[in-house]
DNA sequence: GAGAGATATCTCGATGTCAAGACAGTACAC
DNA sequence: GTGTACTGTCTTGACATCGAGATATCTCTC
């Protein structure tokens, strides 16, 4: 392979060699790749939902209720496990999707502390548009590789994954 | 190997292909890994940083500035293109770093519109043994892989990431 | 069945970010 | 040289997030 495509990252380990020759800088071959690639992707996914009237956040917490399937309802709990966000935020997601009219808020009749959010027809329909849509463009995204090297890669990073999710 | 390593990525899939069975679902293998990987690298780099008082935005900037080499100097649009952030936000940093005595700011003798900012003696010494700490956590991190997967990694990253870096 | 601790959700204040635009200075063509 | 477009930095207002704490309810032990 004649792989002399360079990234930002190529540089930025160049000049952490010149500068601090003495440190082992070879976990930011693929550390600082995964942020700067999630960074990037958070742009297109922005681009991507725009023309849907989306915003990134929005799409996460409705991608979550779409996936529990019918009745499409969890409570924030479980909305906030799958997204990665503090109790504060979820709330504050919730009132927002609800007045949108995208989800529906009820309480738990099984526990009262609890509340139970759930897709409306409107807050369904627009996120199997923009589901679509984004995996269209991610497919794109990924064109570079071949299957085998997506498997690959998949992998590689369900190994790094894999102690953040099933904590020990 | 008894590859049943499932992770959150292998959940989310399932649940998908369950309810859309229509769709081609597999980018996600790869691209919600490497979102949900950044998400979990921030929050462990947060925790880094802690030791060392800088915040993660405070270490972004330093290091651009370290990694320039003598005098540690750069101009805040450099510093922008270097951490992917937009001006407004860089001015406010700038004005935070300058404020701790990490950063120092001066008029580019050269271009009388333009500025230019260096580290001070302080925020050279905090950024270097911030960074020495994030390798070795960094280190750690990877440890589940091997040179070779590692550099495997590397590079099906460095593909993915090259048409961001270098838009054609 | 009473009490202690755990759990679920929400409230509130602080903060970092972005987007859009203002402003000063530079570069280049004519 | 003058005018126009561009560049570099800063200002402002809106907004999503977090963290800590408040409140209500459940669960488990004794």
């Amino acid at each position: 392979m004649t792989e002399d495509a360079r990234d930002e990252v190529d540089r930025l380990v160049a000049a952490w060699r010149t500068e601090r020759p003495d440190l082992d800088v070879e976990p930011l071959q693929v550390l600082s790749r995964v942020s700067r690639l999630a960074k990037h992707l958070d742009r297109a996914r922005r681009a991507a939902f725009a023309e849907h009237d989306l915003e990134p956040w929005e799409f996460d917490v409705l991608t979550a209720l779409r996936r529990a399937g019918k009745p499409y309802e969890l409570s924030p709990g479980a909305l906030l496990r799958a997204t990665l966000v503090t109790s504060g935020t979820m709330t504050n997601r919730i009132d927002r999707l609800a007045q949108a009219g995208h989800v529906r808020r009820r309480p738990d009749p099984e526990d009262r502390r609890g509340v139970l959010v759930s897709l409306t027809e409107t807050g369904l329909a627009r996120v199997d548009a923009a589901f679509s849509d984004l995996l269209r463009r991610e497919h794109d995204l990924l064109s570079g590789l071949g299957p085998t090297d997506q498997r690959a890669l998949a992998a590689l990073l369900r190994t790094l994954l894999a102690p953040f999710d099933s904590p020990p």
